[in-house]
DNA sequence: TGGGTCATGTAACCTGTTACATGATTAG
DNA sequence: CTAATCATGTAACAGGTTACATGACCCA
């Protein structure tokens, strides 16, 4: 249930559209969850039938209509709620595709692992960069904006993407090594 | 298509059946990846209807038969197949609901998130001793069968579940650092 | 002339979760 | 007496992925 509540702690921000929530999401939430747009709009159907949302048809000619969503009191009541019941069980697991092919690697050539590793390593190093900017956009966005309650767990969230890029990437180094010791 | 995968990676080690597999995932691939039982005895028959399989009965009379699982030769191609083909892009993303939750935080009191962060880095420390226990029954069965090139990358696995413990342990003594001093 | 943005979705499929069912044996 | 272990599953539902459809406008 944690799209439809990503979504609803959107809208508590502002009323939104379908498409402009998918945008929103993707440069905040995308870093600890994934939405395909076509999910987002089936789940705010199924949001608005569960009466958290209401719906008005915003109409354009030159573009297509717009469909703007806006959360309800009970809405607000349900993303509270979610925030009540904490989710710390589910914060100890991993689930990691990756991880389950290093389990197996065995299998595999020493060489190919290596290759594997290295290019691991390449792609944490991107994506570290890649949260520099996210971290600058944020602490832009606290200048302008004065909610530093809001930026303060949002900038709590990056400093853990960051952490967590940096142990990965420390991991496939010393793995690296490891392996080219043998 | 990981949880396949998973257990045609595991009946690459031998033969079993449902029930059995269960109780090995749990105690190696449940690091990184959950499955319950009644996914496992749906996969396995998907599994070998795709021809990776075969499976014969065991008659017991005083417990239930058993349905004993054998990788084919078109289930070993599979296996390869599967690891040829990293999966890179997928080990990039992190889908936390718990960070979600984190994100929206400025919605509740500060008490409120300091309480849910310290229970956190609790869950954290537990998680740790466990990964300890897991090391030393891994580097157990090291000693007695001699299978080093396979248990070198368990080891590895291992070693990033407690790298990230340890990340995740340091992000939340911090972060209840940063709102204790508010 | 082709691709991107704007904006909505539907349909089919795959994967994961939860609850239920059976029925004997064994350990506390 | 109760709970756990052994061993198989089915059914229903929730959530995520992929492919497809529409149609105008804008930019190179």
């Amino acid at each position: 249930m944690s799209l439809k509540h990503g979504l609803l702690g959107l809208l508590n921000y502002g009323s939104m559209t379908g498409y402009e929530l998918h945008k929103v999401f993707q440069n905040s939430l995308n870093f600890f969850w994934q939405a395909q747009v076509s999910q987002i709009y089936r789940e705010l159907n199924a949001m608005e039938k569960k009466g958290w949302l209401t719906s008005e048809y915003e109409m354009q000619t030159d573009k297509p209509n717009k469909k703007r969503y806006t959360i309800t009191k009970s809405g607000r009541q349900e993303l509270k709620n979610w925030l009540n019941h904490g989710r710390l069980e589910d914060a100890m697991t991993i689930r990691s595709a990756f991880m389950m092919e290093i389990f197996f690697s065995g299998e595999r050539s020493t060489r190919e692992n290596l290759e594997q590793l290295k290019t691991f390593a390449d792609l944490c190093e991107k994506s570290l960069v890649r949260m520099d900017e996210a971290d600058a956009s944020v602490s832009n966005y606290e200048k302008v904006t004065k909610e530093s309650d809001r930026v303060l767990y949002w900038m709590l969230t990056a400093s853990f993407g960051r952490r967590y890029f940096e142990m990965c990437l420390r991991w496939a180094k010393d793995a690296i090594q490891i392996l080219e010791e043998e």
